[in-house]
DNA sequence: CGGCAAATTGAAGTATTTCAACGTCGGTGG
DNA sequence: CCACCGACGTTGAAATACTTCAATTTGCCG
């Protein structure tokens, strides 16, 4: 087994995005140092109001990043897929709840420990403050979506976010002879969530997107983008297809 | 003249909010190099895909982050006031535009000058980043109002975040016997591209509100919170009358 | 094959958008 | 000093989109 694996996981931060670039030294520095936790879809990773007692990097899987309202109403305020960090914050405590929107896998530092890997890999803490004003684009883009009153346009905006946020993240989004495919890895209710609406609105809105030929529904998760410019026409964006990854 | 002010304008950072806890050496450091910079309401500080040559500190007034779509509406993501930091960025380049809401005073740096200071002085450092991810909580409370569908909820939910993120900043909000007055720094216009939504839907929520009494209308621009538990019930947050600010 | 969860569809009710008109305030110039 | 103008805010009424509730379909797993 080699001594750059993770302790026989099979995984490797030289796979995720956002790390790949670091030097071999830190790689390895990670690599041994991290703990593989495993989380099933649903399963709350940390409460509203939980301190953050550990750094964790995400290896597969999607995490959302939620509010519940005391009448019960859930918003979600992002989505964390692989390479993303969490648990980067100074006092520690998190607003926001994390749950496991599909089974996931997160490699877990202790916080201490984490820190010290920050102290000895300049170059590690430069991806981890990267990471950090990539979260607050990401949730700016978010606010830019929300904000629009057609649910149509809002998921025409998801899902041109899913390609420019989600390339080349296990395969969520494939390039292909008829389009982009997009693995959309939530459920109706929580894109509902997600969205600032409700499923059945979002059910209509794919559906209608679809009938206006500028998807495919290959199966309700499973999205085959036919018209780009269609899409960022309705999310008033440029026409940007699959050039320009968020970090640059 | 104390030779603690910056440069005769009668403005120190010692009072700005996020740098007030400094060493007097990083606060003196910093009253030396900056330059005031003025802007007029409306004025555009940075365009949008313009590089970030410079950092800087707001001193007074509201500048508003903001995207601009093709076919022309406005969505503002954000909004900075006293003692927010403009352009701390790695690559420089904005997705948002950012321009002036009200007139405003910002301490402006030479980006070089400015990273040297970081580098001399570590508990700066720290501010700015407690900075950055105070605004990515923002950005996501942001969203969590946004996301509800009913107007009255979204302002009810503004005003809230008003008191939490504004108190101390430039009598924007006042406790006082009657409740909580509050100075809306921006336009009825920007308010509804704020929390997306049109000014007239604003103005019937902000009227339905009084008509509760659970505010009063001093003038348009000045709200008196008459009944905090009322808000935070229609906004589904827990009743936080003001106390707890964003940085613990 | 049955049962359950998720997604979809339909129809009625409701809130918001839209368009138009009016009121108000502050500044400018006669 | 007053009248006018323009920007901003407010109000009304009709059109539209979304939510809500109920029912149906689909797909997956035992």
């Amino acid at each position: 087994m080699s001594g750059k694996q993770n302790r026989g996981t099979g995984r490797d931060f030289r796979d995720l995005p956002s790390f790949s670039d670091l030097d071999p030294p830190a790689l390895a520095a990670l690599n041994a140092a991290a703990r593989l936790v495993i989380y099933r879809a649903g399963q709350t990773v940390l409460f509203e109001g939980q301190e953050f007692d550990f750094v964790g990097v995400v290896a597969s899987g999607a995490l959302r990043i939620q509010k519940t309202l005391l009448d019960g109403r859930h918003s979600i305020v992002g989505l964390w897929v692989q390479g993303d960090i969490l648990g980067c914050t100074i006092d520690g405590v998190s607003e926001f709840a994390i749950e496991a929107a599909t089974d996931a896998e997160v490699f877990a530092f202790p916080r201490a420990q984490f820190e010290a890997l920050l102290d000895e890999f300049p170059d590690l803490d430069q991806a981890v403050l990267l990471n950090i004003l990539n979260e607050l684009d990401r949730a700016r883009d978010c606010i830019v979506i929300v904000s629009d009153q057609k649910i149509i346009n809002r998921v025409a905006g998801f899902l041109l976010m899913m390609c420019k946020r989600f390339r080349g993240v296990e395969h969520l989004v494939e390039a292909g002879q008829n389009g982009i495919a997009i693995k959309i890895p939530v459920s109706r209710v929580d894109l509902a969530h997600l969205l600032g609406t409700r499923p059945e609105s979002i059910s209509r809105a794919f559906h209608a997107l679809a009938d206006n030929g500028d998807i495919d529904i290959m199966a309700p998760d499973l999205i085959l983008i036919k018209d780009v410019s269609a899409l960022a026409a309705k999310a008033g964006e440029e026409d940007h297809p699959l050039r320009g990854s968020k970090i640059k």
